[in-house]
DNA sequence: GTCCGTGCAAAGCGTTTGCAGCTTA
DNA sequence: TAAGCTGCAAACGCTTTGCACGGAC
């Protein structure tokens, strides 16, 4: 596993650094996908700038992905790190819990085929509330 | 449909001023979803701040959605001014092709209801190359 | 030893806030 | 007329850039 991310960083002739090693294994150790400044924050070592630095570079290796949580950008390990998946999103508490969805994923097979379109990645996210915050709201807007 | 608008504002105790009118106008009249640079630039009679505001506002009473488009927010005209629906963007031109799915939307109900959340709103995208963009590219990265 | 990467400082931008004057209902 | 809205100025915070030193290969 961590024999692939040198492999990525030999064969796109980058370095693989110990503040790039520390970010990986951050992000890696977290159950939660994390912000930048989640990131800075918890690693007052590491300096904010190398950190956006390093998130970058990651991204263009697709080493992280963004996923986004309605306002803001989070990261969390790709594909080889982390296999493909999607989330719902609690608008309350922002608790996220995974989706994994062939049915999903073939749909989007489906949508781009009937549009002519070479799909590259695609991103979906539901927000709402969960379960637990369900039960504490009086009312419930629904607009899906 | 302008009356639907003047009925949300005086429902929700706001005034339809004119540059509310001028910023619904101007999303209304674009064929593809506008950032809110885009906004300003294009009504450089009105100020930036103000823009700021009414897209705020906007969004607080569902007249606008944000459509992400990879790395910034979009706005467009939300549900009663504009039917709902995603996005295939092409990542080399910029282009975006409308999707009206309705498996899309029942997928959304399935994935809900099995995790047992409330889903309140949901945002799908698909990036890749349009048709066109595709035949100008040699070599084809792929991983939906 | 040579580059690449890091840290620090500072600039750059998009976005938000405060406040006085104007507009809308 | 009274409340809300607008415009201007300025603050704010996230992100990027420049540059010299330090570390990886």
């Amino acid at each position: 596993m961590d024999k692939e991310l040198s492999n990525i960083f030999n064969d796109t002739g980058h370095r693989l650094t110990q503040p790039r090693m520390a970010v990986f294994n951050f992000i890696k150790s977290s159950d939660l996908p994390l912000s930048i400044a989640d990131i800075v924050r918890l690693n007052p070592a590491m300096d904010k700038v190398s950190i956006y630095r390093t998130i970058s570079l990651f991204k263009k290796l697709h080493i992280v992905v963004a996923v986004n949580n309605g306002w803001k950008q989070l990261y969390e390990l790709a594909s080889p790190f982390n296999p493909h998946h999607h989330h719902l999103v609690c608008t309350k508490c922002g608790k996220l819990t995974e989706i994994h969805s062939k049915k999903l994923e073939s749909m989007v097979e489906e949508l781009t085929s009937e549009n002519d379109f070479h799909p590259v990645s695609h991103h979906f996210e539901i927000n709402g509330l969960c379960s637990n915050c369900l039960t504490l709201v009086p009312d419930l807007p629904s607009q899906p």
